[in-house]
DNA sequence: TAAATTAGTGCAAACGCTTGCAAATTCATC
DNA sequence: GATGAATTTGCAAGCGTTTGCACTAATTTA
C-alpha cells in the first residue's frame, strides 16, 4: 500500500510543546475541562492557532468514546422532502458542534444492517432514521445495546422507541373538513403510498371528517396512489371520468396535486371553480403553481429540528426521559379550493 | 461525563482468541492481506462471524492512516440538482465499501474551511466539493498538503484541479440551434444564477448558436434569472409583454421553463403552438408536464459517478495522472416546441 | 501555624487497529 | 536429509486522543 499518511501533522504534543505544558492540559483547555488556570489556558490558545492545530476526530472518538458524529439514514435524496428535513437536522447539529454521516438506502436493503452496525459500532454516537424500509432487524440490536437513536415520519415497532411525526391525520381531517365545509359533498382522494403510515393516516383523517359530517364514505372516490406526480394524473383522470365525478379532490401530496392540476387543465377543467383541490406538504413549489394551491402545511425541517434535538439529549443526559412527538400541521388556504358550482353541488 | 462505552465489544483480538491465532492475523484476513494459510482465514472467519465482528472505523483510520470514508461538500439539498448526483457518488462508493459524509454549507460559509480542514485531517480519505461558493481559500491548503479532491459542477482556480462539469456551452448551443431550425428567429433566454458557471456557458452557447445562424444578438431578449421557477414566470411575462416579443423561449433550467409554463398559461397563450420553450437539466418531472418538456439533459449522475471514480483513483493510485471530464448534454426532444406560427415568424 | 482542602498539572495507560520485523513453519531442491 | 527460499504467523510499536491517578502548589480552616 503506497499510502502516504496525509496526517499534517500538528497534534497535541505539539502544541504542548509549544505552549510549554503537558499534553494532558491542552486537551483539558480543547475540551474546556476543569481545572485550568486562565493564563495556561491562554499559553495553550495561543499555540493553538499559531500551530492550527485541528483536532483528529478518530483519535478522539477512540480514546473518548464518543465521535461527535451523527448517522443519518434515509431513503433516498431525491426529492425534496428529505432535504427539508436534512435542513432542519444541520441546523441543530451545527449549533452543537455534531457533524452529519449520511447513508441512503436506495439500494439493497439489507445493507441497512450492516451500516447501522458500523455506525453503532463507534462511528456515531447516535441515528437519525428518516423513513425506514424494515427497520426491525437492526432497530432491537440497537435497542438491545442501548444505542441512542430516533425515527423521523415512521413509528417505532416497539412503544420505547422515540419518534417524531407529523399529525397526518389530523392534516387529513383538516383538508377534507375544509373541503366540506365550502360545500363539497362528493369528495375524493388520492392517497400517498400505503406502505407508509403517513399516507395511510391522512386517509384516515379523511375517512373521520367525512364520518364526523355525516358524508357516506365512497370506495370509487378513493384512489390509491404512491405520493408521485404521475398517479396524480392518471388518478385524476379515473376519478373524473366516473359516472358521477367529485367536485373536490384531496391529493396526498402536492406532487399529487400538480399531476391533478395537469389532468384537469388537460380536460379544460378549471380549477377552482368547477374542481376544488387541496394537496399536502407545503413544497415550496406549491405556492408558485397556478392557481396557488391549498395545501396542508407539513413540518419538515422542524421535525428535522426536533429529532435532533432529542437524540442529542438522549445522548448527553441519557438519565432524562424523552418522549416522542407529534408535530402539528397546518392548513395553508390558497386559490385551489372554492365552493362547488351551484349546479354541480 | 457520564458516558457509558458504547462499544459492544467485540474486537479484533476476541476473534482472534476465538480462532486461536494472534490478532495480526485477523487484521490480515480482515484486509485481505498477503500471506494467509487457507485454513487459517477460514477459521477466522468463522469466528468473525460467529461473534459477529465490526470493524472499528475510528480505530482503524487512526492506525492505518485511511478512513474509507469520503467527504461530500455540498451547498443546499433542498433541490434535486443535488440529490441526482449523490445518486451517482452513493453508488461508485458502495461499491468501493466507502462511506459518504456529508456537509452542507448553506449556513456560514466562513465554515466551510474549517470543516475541509477537519476532513482533510484525517476524517476523510478524500473530499468531493459539488458548486463551492468561494473555495480559493480551502483549496490551496488542500493542494498544499497534496489531499485528494474533485470539483462537481465548477471550474477549479488552478489548472490542476480536477473537475467534472458538464457540457453546458455545448448545451446551449444545441439548444438554440434546434429553436433556429425549427424557424425561430426570435428567440429568448431566461439565464441562471450569472455567479454560476453553468449559467454563463449556457448563455455563451446560446450567443454562439445565434452568432453562427447570423441572427442578430438582441439585449431586449436576455432575461437574467437564477435558475428558479418564479424568476422563469417574471421573465416570460417580462419578455412577451415586449412590442415585439420572441416566438421561443430557451429557459436556462427545467424550473425556469415551470415558470414559463404558469406565465404563458395565464395569458392564454399555447406552447408550442404560440410560443416554443425549451428547458435545461432534464428534471424527472419535465416529462410528466403538459406539454412534456424539450429539453437539454445534464447527466448529474453521472456527474457525481464519474466524479468520485476519479477521487478513489486519486486515493488509491497516486500515481496515474488523471484528468478533468466534461460530459455531453443531450438535447432531448419532446412536445413544447414546434415551428413558430406562419404570422409571427 | 499546621492540617486539610482544593486547584492545577503531568504521567501513563488505554481505545482497537495496522504493519514492519523477526521467528517459525512449510516446501522444493539437490 | 540437509539447505535455502518462500510462506505463514506473532510481537510490539505506534496512530492522537482522553482520563484516572498521583503529585505539587495555592488556599482555607481550625
Amino acid at each position: 500500500m503506497a499510502r502516504k499518511k496525509s496526517s499534517n501533522g500538528v497534534t497535541i504534543i505539539d502544541v504542548a510543546e509549544e505552549a510549554g505544558v503537558s499534553y494532558s492540559t491542552v486537551s483539558r483547555v480543547v475540551n474546556n475541562k476543569s481545572y485550568v488556570k486562565p493564563d495556561t489556558r491562554a499559553k495553550v490558545m495561543g499555540a493553538m492557532t499559531r500551530l492550527g492545530y485541528q483536532a483528529n476526530l478518530q483519535a478522539r472518538s477512540l480514546a473518548g468514546g464518543r465521535s461527535n458524529v451523527i448517522g443519518l439514514l434515509v431513503v433516498d435524496l431525491t426529492t425534496q422532502y428529505v432535504g427539508e428535513i436534512i435542513r432542519g437536522i444541520d441546523e441543530i447539529l451545527t449549533a452543537n458542534q455534531y457533524e452529519l454521516m449520511l447513508y441512503t438506502t436506495h439500494r439493497r436493503k439489507t445493507k441497512e444492517s450492516a451500516y447501522v452496525n458500523m455506525m453503532a459500532r463507534g462511528l456515531a454516537d447516535g441515528l437519525l432514521i428518516v423513513l425506514p424500509r424494515d427497520p426491525e432487524a437492526y432497530l432491537t440490536s440497537l435497542r438491545e445495546r442501548d444505542f441512542p437513536y430516533v425515527l423521523i415520519d415512521q413509528f417505532g415497532i416497539d412503544d420505547s422507541d422515540l419518534t417524531v411525526t407529523a399529525a397526518n391525520r389530523e392534516g387529513g381531517y383538516a383538508a377534507t373538513r375544509h373541503l366540506i365545509e365550502l360545500g363539497h359533498r362528493r369528495i375524493a382522494i388520492i392517497t400517498g403510498w400505503m406502505d407508509m403510515i403517513a399516507a395511510r393516516h391522512r386517509l384516515e383523517g379523511y375517512r373521520a371528517a367525512l364520518a364526523d359530517y355525516h358524508i357516506e364514505y365512497d370506495e370509487a372516490l378513493v384512489y390509491e396512489g404512491d405520493f408521485s406526480q404521475p398517479c396524480g394524473f392518471h388518478g385524476a383522470n379515473h376519478l373524473l371520468d366516473l359516472a358521477s365525478p367529485p367536485t373536490a379532490i384531496f391529493a396526498s401530496s402536492d406532487l399529487i396535486a400538480m399531476g391533478v392540476m395537469d389532468a384537469a387543465r388537460g380536460r379544460g377543467i378549471k380549477i377552482p371553480t368547477d374542481l376544488s383541490l387541496i394537496g399536502f406538504d407545503d413544497i415550496p413549489m406549491s405556492a408558485v403553481l397556478i392557481p396557488q394551491l391549498t395545501t396542508v402545511r407539513q413540518p419538515l425541517d422542524e421535525m428535522g429540528r426536533r429529532a435532533t434535538q432529542i437524540l442529542l439529549d438522549l445522548i448527553q443526559k441519557p438519565e432524562a426521559k424523552q418522549t416522542s412527538v407529534v408535530l402539528a400541521t397546518e392548513l395553508i388556504l390558497r386559490e385551489s379550493t372554492a365552493p362547488p358550482r351551484p349546479d354541480m353541488a
